[in-house]
RNA sequence: GGCCCCUUGGUCAAGUGGUUAAGACACCGCCCUUUCACGGCGGCGACACGGGUUCGAAUCCCGUAGGGGUCACCA
């Protein structure tokens, strides 16, 4: 065995890529790359019932799209595969049959309702729920009226008594369990399927995994899987349980949790920056060690350490999120962020499916004037909002600015002065504004904002001139007329 | 409940026996800007608590409290 660093992620196909599935990923992939090593993506799939057609595919796009990349997968092959479980079924027969020769495991014919009954006595008496090790002992009568009953077995490994196992970790240093507080666990299912316990050990000894670095939920799995490299008489890999991300109710993160976008799947669809999403996740538990905080995956990749990732959980801000977004939203070249933006004016039917080339400038330019507010594509939509309604309300602040008595006067002459211009590019309204301070002798807020609520009905928004101009001269005049109509009665 | 992990401002976090306890987000103020945002400057705000050890503890030890994870024929 070389000291090859060669780590692995190791996710079951059952959904979407998480955040934190995401981060366990980024993780390993960063290690890796910072150590010269191997990333594996190994597919877990030992739980038929769960496990969902296109999982695998959607879990590897979603790693793509963040820029993950791997050099052992299902898709790619390699020196160490099959890398799904289902198709290591030969392999793992091997070691069970080796540990049940050994005595190191056994057949257990207990049913579901029995073992359910057992756990009921045992809370009961106010002991810990545990397997108590009924068949640990049966004798070749016992197992063939067992099997004459129909019953199939289950296989159990042999939790030794009075132990106690440490777990090296990375970031926790050593922890340790005592045996006794583990019952004799299965490590092959009554379909002949093995355990998610028992295959990841067979899969990061065979795959010669340097370091297992996941994410805390797995800390309680450690000493079961210690105790069975010990059963084979193999070396452990190191450990590293990153600590987990909570919820803003410090909870883990449910799947239905509508308070944070959740998978990476959806960010993708939002039309967020992977790079900002990864820069996000890889601050959440590790930190480098100077002030920077914007870092490109280079950036990480040399500057991640394992020593630095942190034991205390994270709590997913979203308002932080929503900052880096916008940084990276902010530095991206206009034709990314149109990119980005665009599908989402689509979906939303503020624009068809095929434009022409004028409408497409248009589209441009108006997603480019927005571009320092967004912190995904998506956002557009609200923020265009009032470029696609021919009707606009005007809130009570807005209502105050065009109360004051100079409005009329100022509006007048706005809507004669755009009347005179030939083009109504930006430049020109710019001009046509200046003419209006000539005329009316208003200027600063006096003039410009009754323009801006009157076309807008807002007193915030991006640049005036650039504004009027992507409104275009009828909608601006529409709505300057129906200001003044109203003004008079 | 058993076992395990964790505990620096609202949040992310630096910090490894001697610091005025960094920095970022958020928040507040000022400046810039014909608005908002950006940007710049400044401010508010923390070592969970109690015992030790030590000349000296955010840092080491022990308790307490709180939070989290896990106790499956799920991963």
């Amino acid at each position: 065995m070389s000291d090859q660093v060669r780590v692995r992620f190791a996710p079951s196909p059952t959904g979407h890529l998480h955040i934190g599935g995401a981060r366990s990923a980024l993780f390993n992939y960063l290690f890796a790359r910072n150590q010269n090593g191997s990333f594996i993506v190994r597919i877990e799939d030992t739980d038929a019932a769960r496990n969902v057609d296109t999982a695998t595919e959607k879990l590897l796009e979603s790693l793509k799209w963040l820029g993950i990349d791997w050099d052992e997968s299902v898709d790619t092959g390699g020196d160490y595969g099959p890398y799904k479980s289902m198709d290591r079924l030969d392999i793992y027969r091997k070691y069970v049959d080796q540990l049940l020769a050994e005595g190191k495991a056994y057949h257990c014919y207990m049913t579901q309702e029995e073992l359910e009954k057992e756990r009921e006595e045992q809370r009961a008496r106010g002991e810990t729920p545990m397997y108590s090790g009924r068949d640990r002992n049966l004798t070749d009568e016992q197992k063939q009226a067992y099997e004459a009953e129909g019953r199939k077995p289950v296989v159990r490994f042999v939790v030794p008594a009075g132990e106690e196992i440490i777990v090296d970790d990375e970031v926790r240093g050593q922890v340790s369990f005592e045996s006794d507080g583990i019952g004799d666990f299965v490590i092959v299912r009554q379909d002949g399927i093995p355990t998610y316990n028992f295959a990841v050990v067979i899969d990061d000894y065979l795959m010669e995994i340097s370091h297992v670095i996941r994410g805390e939920e797995h800390l309680s799995n450690a000493p079961r899987q210690v105790l069975l490299y010990q059963a084979f008489g193999w070396k452990t890999p190191k450990f590293a349980h990153a600590s987990l991300i909570l919820n803003e109710e410090r909870q883990k993160m449910s799947k239905r949790e509508e308070s944070i976008i959740q998978f990476i799947e959806q960010y993708r669809e939002l039309g967020y920056m992977p790079e900002a999403v990864v820069n996000f996740i890889a601050l959440l538990g590790w930190s480098p060690g100077g002030e920077q905080e914007l870092l490109s995956m280079d950036e990480l990749i040399e500057q991640f350490e394992l020593g630095r990732v942190i034991k205390a959980p994270a709590v997913f801000d979203t308002a932080k999120m929503a900052w880096m977004n916008n940084q990276y939203m902010k530095e991206a070249d206009d034709d990314r962020v149109v990119w980005l933006a665009l599908p989402h004016l689509k979906k939303a039917d503020r624009l068809p499916e095929f434009m022409s080339e004028q409408q497409k400038q248009w589209a441009y330019e108006l997603i480019v004037l927005h571009k320092e507010k967004m912190t995904c594509g998506a956002d557009i939509v609200e923020l265009t909002d009032l470029f696609f309604h021919d009707e606009i309300q005007y809130n009570s602040e807005a209502q105050e600015v065009l109360a004051e008595e100079q409005v009329p006067e100022v509006l007048q002459s706005f809507a004669e002065q755009l009347r005179l211009i030939d083009s109504f590019e930006a430049d020109a309204v710019k001009q046509a504004m200046k003419a209006v301070q000539k005329e009316t002798g208003y200027k600063g807020k006096q003039l410009f904002m009754p323009i801006r609520v009157a076309v807008s009905g807002q007193k915030h928004g991006p640049d005036l001139p650039k504004m009027i101009s992507l409104l275009g001269r009828e909608t601006v005049s529409d709505r300057i007329t129906a200001l003044l109509k109203d003004d008079d009665s």
